[in-house]
DNA sequence: TGTTCATGTTACTGGTCGGTAACATATCGG
DNA sequence: CCGATATGTTACCGACCAGTAACATGAACA
């Protein structure tokens, strides 16, 4: 096996110790993944120590579990603030998060969507992230389906489902294919057609 | 981080140790994910030992390489036999993969697409195992292409693209969603209205 | 000034894991 | 029967890693 990450780069940033640690957590974790990085990398990156990181997390299973919930709480917070600036008008958020996919997906450091890629790393334990990856992709159904509603689509619980089957594999595409030939780059020409094709009826 | 796979079961079953020990990587490497099985997990399932495992597969990395390549021998031929079943009826191939996809999806022991699953276990690396998975990817898209193609489909590399992220995402999902709620359920429905519309126009 | 509390530093433990050495056993062809 | 070749067994090494102990430093605050 390959070590991920041999010498981590100082990603300091200033802040007090816990949020400099969740930070470098954050960058190392999704671009390394969990199992891969150690926490005394992650110590490094934060410009800490070990001793400083378990204390403000007891372990590196807490650590993962704060990672996770920074994560969803990161999303969320984009997707509120998506909702509010447009408020009232549906068919300006449906077009503010297509931007919003276009960017996830064309953006060059996308390594898959960081819940996803959890779960895949902790699949077949018992490990606590795995509730709160399962709640935020609950939650993110509901939402998409609630503006989907909102914007008058007919069967909104099945085109959000189709909206989520295609974002999520276009995340994951991109980390199987090379780039050029990633279908996941027509993704937002593809949700486009499949929500015009479900167009208020 | 919790274990995986504490005490393997003897998933025996005769022939020749390496095929043993190939067919054991497979199924933990596949149930647990490959960063947490051990060598020494994959030699006890495959009712062996460390030793005879090196002599087959220099290292671990190389049984990766090889569990990969097994995979992909297993989904090709799958593929061939598909195709050749139905030779010359298109509509009948389609329909074929869509039985698989069924099966795929609605398989309780589903634990997402195992080339998928191992690219975001190495990403960030320079993992030969890498290459593999692009180049399964790849080919996948080619076959798809070309059968949608056969079948009549107007645009068929878009199609293929739709169906590919469609079913990545799908089988992605069945490991972030409690079972009842995995948009997965009605994968194949959504497959066929979406093959239905851009049906030989 | 002196106390307190968060942080830094060093060194360590215990366990796991990839990989190897050395030797024993078994099987099979000549 | 003999020797070659594959396999089993045990023990080990070195690296890494999660987690801890003990102590030093430094800053805020009374």
């Amino acid at each position: 096996m390959k070590k991920a990450v041999p010498h981590a780069p100082q990603t300091d940033a200033g802040g007090p110790p816990r949020q400099r640690i969740l930070a470098a957590a954050c960058e190392l974790f999704y671009k390394h993944g969990i199992r891969s990085v150690g926490v005394e990398a992650v110590a490094e990156a934060a410009s800490t120590n070990k001793m400083t990181l378990y204390r403000h997390f007891g372990s590196k299973d807490e650590l993962i579990v704060a990672y996770l919930q920074q994560v969803a709480e990161e999303s969320d917070g984009r997707w509120q603030n998506m909702m509010r600036s447009h408020a009232g008008d549906f068919a300006a958020q449906v077009e503010a998060w297509l931007g919003y996919v276009e960017q996830v997906v064309s953006d060059f450091g996308e390594r898959g969507c960081p819940m996803a890629n959890a779960a895949v790393e902790l699949q077949g334990t018992e490990h606590p992230a795995l509730r709160i990856i399962e709640d935020y992709k609950a939650r993110k159904r509901r939402q998409l389906v609630a503006m989907l509603g909102g914007a008058g689509y007919a069967n909104p619980e099945r085109v959000a489902d189709e909206v989520f089957l295609l974002f999520e594999g276009a995340r994951i595409s991109r980390q199987c294919y090379s780039v050029r030939e990633c279908p996941s780059t027509r993704l937002v020409e593809m949700l486009r057609s499949l929500l015009e094709s479900h167009r208020s009826r």
